[in-house]
RNA sequence: GGGCUCGUAGCUCAGUUGGUCAGAGCGCGUCCCUGAUAAGGACGAGGUCGGCUGUUCGAAUCAGCCCGGGCCCA
């Protein structure tokens, strides 16, 4: 008979996702989804592969619920939206977690220790946590394709990538160069920026003021100032701002230039005379004499060195506003040098010693020659003074050896070359934020710079360009097969005997290091050996190809389809880091090797995620101790309930403060409240037998429309009572906005909609039509007007019900699943009518025919006036059990009062008054306002708005107010001018007048009548037991629909009361009999006291 | 140091193209309601809308500067 399986309050959340997501294994809902919008049009959606080297943080839950959002919503829009997981494994993160493993350090240790069984240790611990990871992707509910996932260290992903390389190569867009790379000369190595941000420390360097001698005059010279003596002598030039103004400043015999903001800094007590003035764009372009003849270049680099440039990196801060530039030691100066000209001069080595040529300093470590350094410039008259100055200095975390800025030998990318169609691409983007794309990420690609791809690591994808080692040709190799074309080639089987070795080995190993390091062939040109140069690539190059490497494109067989079906993406989330990193790569690889496709591609729309922070607003990390395990907050509050955390609580480009009790707070909000509702729906359908599937075909031919496909039953909307029609409106109006929403990508704004749409649904529909489900049918075929309306009732909180269930499953698929089972898919079992999963059903369309404002606005008015209504209730001291006996509306106008009487029994029923008037004028209880509609009068009146809005408030307003309303108009005297103003002009607004029993808005007063009859006192009482006994009933866990016989012993008043009201009591505690007197054996009791009233009595119930 | 971003009630956050008592939820206190109850409702806080200056008839909302937090970069 129960169409509907109950709701069990006590299972957890967490219990209840464990069910679905066994049916939805069980069915294998995801694939169906997909199968079923098979031939759709298709919407394409790249997953940015996570790192599998650890384990997933609080981040990954946000950046994993946003991205199955908009896939699960666009399928149920009918789209087709593959979900292909991906892997990122390469990397020097991986390398050090083997390092650590295996307590080495260094890439001596790696050569010692072997790169062969080294790669295969990276390789295999690339996927040691892949297991919490799909347990994580699955749990939370995210829907993505594990099964045929891309892995970037993958043989025909990493051909795929060295496609994409020849094709750079071959456009010129590959070339070796050099980058300056944080150095630790101990370890010989490079450090990542992580690394180097692990060993800042606070130390003091020499801080010394130099000067150069101007070419044409040696008695001027500029003074410039480094804390890092030692890159003097490879000095190549001189930087100035070009808008600073430069002061000539005499001392003795001397004249130094500086910056004119800092003279009295550095000159200090040394007497000096300022002689003359100039912008730094008249110094530059000027040469001046180095301070050691150790470099010896040629012509044309000598002819390029030693001379004045302009460089927005200089400032006032510190130094002289003149700053030494050494290319082959900074940043700065290499990418000015670049610009400039500068030749890169660079006397250290390696090793972080002087080269030969350095004279007395050959052979010494550059950080302990700094003094003498110093001490040389100073015997020969170069130095003006030294300091000490404290600052943070990078170390290096493994040996503490003070690291060195050093240019480095490898390999580029000129995407300066094509940035300027980067830019036109990334213009088309849609950024969300929208900010990013001017801003940090617009900004970024202004100031591009080659691309440093090279790596000189091991666990990477290899560079694939073989070089000549007799002429230095190059040539870039596509894939492995490409090899074996090549002259004389020789080596490929270099795996295949490591293979015969053990056969345990990864066949995709075939094509990394140190296996295709042995490939070699017969260069072209010269006929000397071809072999591969000794770099991997920056892993982010590999996460940027993903969009045709994904598929071994264009190798494998029918890659070219698959990559052409499934480019661009419509959408890409990731949070804000990844500007730089996969935002960039997929971007600069995508307009640097396709240059056919209309932009933007390959992204089209880009979701910007903010970091997860603790409850202090600080990032969440291990490190800091910070961290929440989110599988802790799966198990115990669930996926849903961190779904809608993220959905719910701010926009996902905000940093949300993620903690437990707040996960807690949005599972409160929303689910447990929606979860009232629909285990409210449950029992009172059940107790009914309402069954949705009743008088349905067996097989619906036509599943066309809406309706159909999804059942609604009951009377036309428009003949159903008013709260029904009104929650329907909102219903429809919801789902309209909500699609608009999504569509705009705007997740926060459409879970507010959703949530306000609950909380009417459960706080105004349930709440004031309880009585509805409660009452008994009265006909066999619900053919009384009565019985239609019950029975319209169940329909309207149904089709609610249903449609909330789709509404909301791309967000809380769990229990949107749950209840679509429960509500949909049991009573129509086997009809062929909905979908047996919520997520293969249509995303909810909007009847328009539903939708009535109007009666939206009405509905807010008597909401209104029922909040105030207990405002005035709880000044009063008038509880709502107790009847009053009248209520007066004062309303602004006529039209507010004809809404108000058609909702009249509502607001009697919510306030418990017998009796509503009306006024539109109480002077007695209400006082007016009057004010300008200062959006209306701002632009006619301007500096006049002041007086009139001063005027209007100190002028006589009941009698203003009733001039408007008569003549539709008033005039007034503003500092001197006439001014009429027009009824819509000015704004009426009500308030209460202090001393009754009131309470207004701006729009309504409500007055209430609280003087208490014995009448009144006696009906409260009836209630008074009434509230007792299904209070009993409640604590003695009785069926909804269980029949009592009732028992009372108290005072007189008591029985009389109870006496008179006892049909009332029956027939709302559902007692079959209604006795006074001692309780029988074996029934329930209790004593209970009213302490207002000032009787106590005994109750005792038994089940009938 | 540079870029971006944020700074609104004890906490988490809203606040539409600048228009006038600055809002919600949570927590807290008081009270109420309850045949959905691991719910729900009413009321209270008296918040210099980070600070200053400016634009304007009018600014939380625009501009400039400053202070503080976050991120990225140097």
């Amino acid at each position: 008979m129960s169409a509907f399986k109950p709701v069990e309050m006590s299972e957890t959340f967490p219990a209840m996702e464990g069910r679905v997501l066994a049916l939805w294994k069980d069915k294998d809902v995801f694939k169906q989804s997909l199968e079923l919008r098979e031939g759709g049009p298709s919407w394409v959606f790249y997953e940015g592969p996570p790192t599998a080297n650890g384990k997933p943080h609080p981040g990954h839950a946000l950046t994993r619920v946003v991205k199955d959002l908009f896939p699960r919503y666009k399928t149920m829009r009918g789209y087709h939206v593959p979900r292909k997981a991906g892997w990122d494994t390469h990397g020097l993160p991986v390398e050090i977690e083997v390092e650590k493993e295996l307590k080495i350090s260094g890439k001596q240790d790696i050569e010692k220790y072997g790169v062969e069984p080294f790669v295969r240790k990276c390789m295999d611990s690339v996927f040691r946590y892949t297991n919490d990871w799909e347990e994580f992707t699955e749990r939370l509910g995210f829907w993505l394709d594990l099964k045929d996932a891309y892995v970037t260290y993958h043989k025909p992903y990493v051909e795929s990538v060295w496609w994409s390389l020849k094709q750079l190569h071959g456009k010129g867009l590959l070339y070796q160069g050099h980058k300056i790379l944080p150095w630790c000369p101990r370890c010989g190595t490079a450090l990542s920026s992580h690394e180097v941000g692990l060993g800042y420390k606070e130390v003091e360097d020499p801080s010394v003021f130099v000067t150069f001698r101007s070419y044409d005059d040696a008695k001027v010279s500029f003074l410039a100032w480094t804390t890092t003596p030692w890159t003097l002598p490879s000095n190549a030039g001189l930087a100035v701002k070009a808008e600073f103004e430069y002061s000539h400043v005499k001392v003795g015999e001397e004249t130094l230039i500086m910056a004119s903001a800092l003279v009295e800094k550095v000159m200090g007590k040394i007497p000096h005379e300022v002689v003359k003035t100039e912008p730094g764009s008249a110094l530059v372009g000027r040469k001046y004499r180095p301070l050691f003849d150790w470099w010896k270049g040629s012509d044309a680099e000598v002819a390029g060195a030693w001379k004045v440039c302009a460089a927005e990196f200089v400032t006032l801060d510190a130094g002289s506003g003149i700053v030494h530039v050494a290319p082959a030691f900074g940043a700065d100066d290499y990418a000015l040098g670049q610009k400039e000209g500068l030749p890169v001069i660079q006397l250290v080595d390696a090793a972080g010693k002087f080269t030969a040529e350095c004279g007395p300093f050959a052979g010494r470590f550059v950080k302990d020659a700094d003094n003498d350094v110093v001490k040389d410039l100073r015997g020969r008259g170069l130095l003006l003074k030294r300091e000490g100055y404290k600052h943070d200095y990078p170390f290096c975390w493994r040996c503490s050896s003070p690291l060195i800025y050093f240019a480095r030998a490898g390999w580029f990318i000129r995407t300066t070359r094509e940035i300027s169609r980067v830019i036109e691409n990334n213009k088309t983007i849609q950024w969300l934020p929208e900010h990013i794309r001017d801003g940090r990420f617009g900004n970024f690609l202004e100031s591009n710079i080659d691309w440093a791809l090279s790596r000189e690591r091991y666990w990477g994808t290899p560079l694939p360009v073989w070089v000549c080692q007799g002429c230095k040709h190059q040539e870039p190799i596509g894939s492995f097969d490409e090899l074996k074309t090549k002259p004389n080639a020789r080596g490929l089987d270099a795996f295949d005997k490591a293979k015969a070795k053990d056969p345990a080995l990864n066949d995709h190993l075939r094509v990394h290091k140190p296996w295709i390091d042995e490939a070699q062939f017969d260069c072209p040109k010269c006929a000397g050996t071809m072999k591969r140069v000794s770099e991997v690539i920056d892993c982010w190059y590999d996460s940027g190809a993903m969009p045709f490497a994904q598929w071994g494109y264009p190798h494998a067989p029918g890659s070219t389809d698959k990559f052409t079906n499934a480019f661009p993406a419509d959408f890409i989330s990731e949070a804000i880091d990844q500007t730089r990193g996969w935002f960039y790569s997929l971007l600069a690889e995508s307009t640097l090797l396709f240059e056919g496709p209309r932009p933007p591609h390959p992204y089209k729309t880009c979701v910007v995620l903010g970091h997860v922070c603790d409850e202090k607003g600080e990032k969440m990390s291990k490190s800091k101790g910070n961290y929440i395990d989110p599988m802790l907050i799966l198990r115990e509050e669930g996926a849903d309930a961190l779904r809608w955390f993220f959905y719910s609580s701010t926009n996902p480009w905000t940093s949300a403060r993620f903690s437990r009790p707040n996960v807690r707070e949005a599972q409160k909000e929303f689910l447990i409240k929606l979860r009232n509702v629909y285990s409210f729906f449950v029992i009172y359908a059940n107790i009914d037998g309402f069954d949705p599937s009743v008088g349905l075909p067996e097989e619906d031919p036509d599943q066309t429309s809406e309706i159909k496909k999804y059942h609604r039953g009951g009377r036309p909307v428009e003949e159903r009572a008013l709260m029904d029609r009104w929650i329907l409106s909102e219903l429809h109006q919801t789902v309209n906005t909500v699609r608009q929403r999504l569509d705009d990508y705007d997740i926060f704004g459409a879970a507010g909609l959703i949530n306000a749409l609950v909380e009417s649904l459960s706080n105004w529909y349930v709440q004031r039509t309880r009585e509805r489900y409660w009452r008994s049918w009265e006909t066999e075929d619900c053919s009384s007007e009565a019985d239609a309306d019950k029975l319209d009732a169940y329909w309207t909180l149904y089709e609610s019900l249903t449609t909330i269930a789709r509404l909301v499953a791309p967000f809380v698929p769990f229990t949107a699943e749950e209840m679509w089972q429960n509500l949909a898919v049991a009573p129509m079992a086997g009809k062929g009518i909905v979908p047996e999963s919520v997520h293969l059903a249509d995303y909810p369309v909007t009847d328009p025919h539903a939708v009535d404002r109007e009666l939206a606005d009405e509905v807010a008015l008597v909401r209104e006036v029922v909040s105030l209504g207990r405002n005035v209730r709880a000044a009063q001291k008038r509880k709502v059990r107790v009847p009053l006996a009248k209520l007066v509306l004062v309303l602004a106008d006529q039209a507010l009062i004809d809404v108000a009487q058609k909702h009249e029994e509502v607001v009697k029923d919510a306030l418990n008054v017998k009796k509503v008037e009306y006024a539109r004028v109480a002077d007695q209880y209400v006082t007016y306002e009057l004010k300008p509609n200062f959006k209306l009068i701002g632009a006619k009146y301007r500096e006049l708005v002041p007086g009139i809005k001063k005027t209007l408030a100190t002028a006589n307003a009941a009698h203003l107010k009733n001039k408007i309303a008569n003549d539709g108009f008033c005039s007034l005297t503003v500092e001197g001018k006439e001014v009429t103003l027009t009824s819509e002009e000015v704004e009426v607004t009500i308030a209460a007048k202090q001393g009754y029993a009131a309470a207004g808005s701006r729009q309504v007063v409500v007055v209430m009548d609280c003087s208490l009859t014995p009448e009144l006192v006696e009906e409260g009482l009836a209630r008074e037991i009434v509230s007792r006994i299904q209070k009993m009933r409640g604590e003695m866990k009785l069926r909804y629909e269980q029949r009592i016989r009732l028992a009372l012993k108290g005072s007189v008043t008591l029985r009389a009361v109870a006496e008179k009201f006892a049909e009332y009591i029956q027939g709302e505690t559902l007692a079959t009999e209604l006795a006074f007197g001692e309780a029988p054996d074996g029934w329930k009791t209790s004593e209970e006291e009213l302490k207002e009233e000032g009787e106590a009595f005994t109750l005792a119930i038994s089940e009938a």
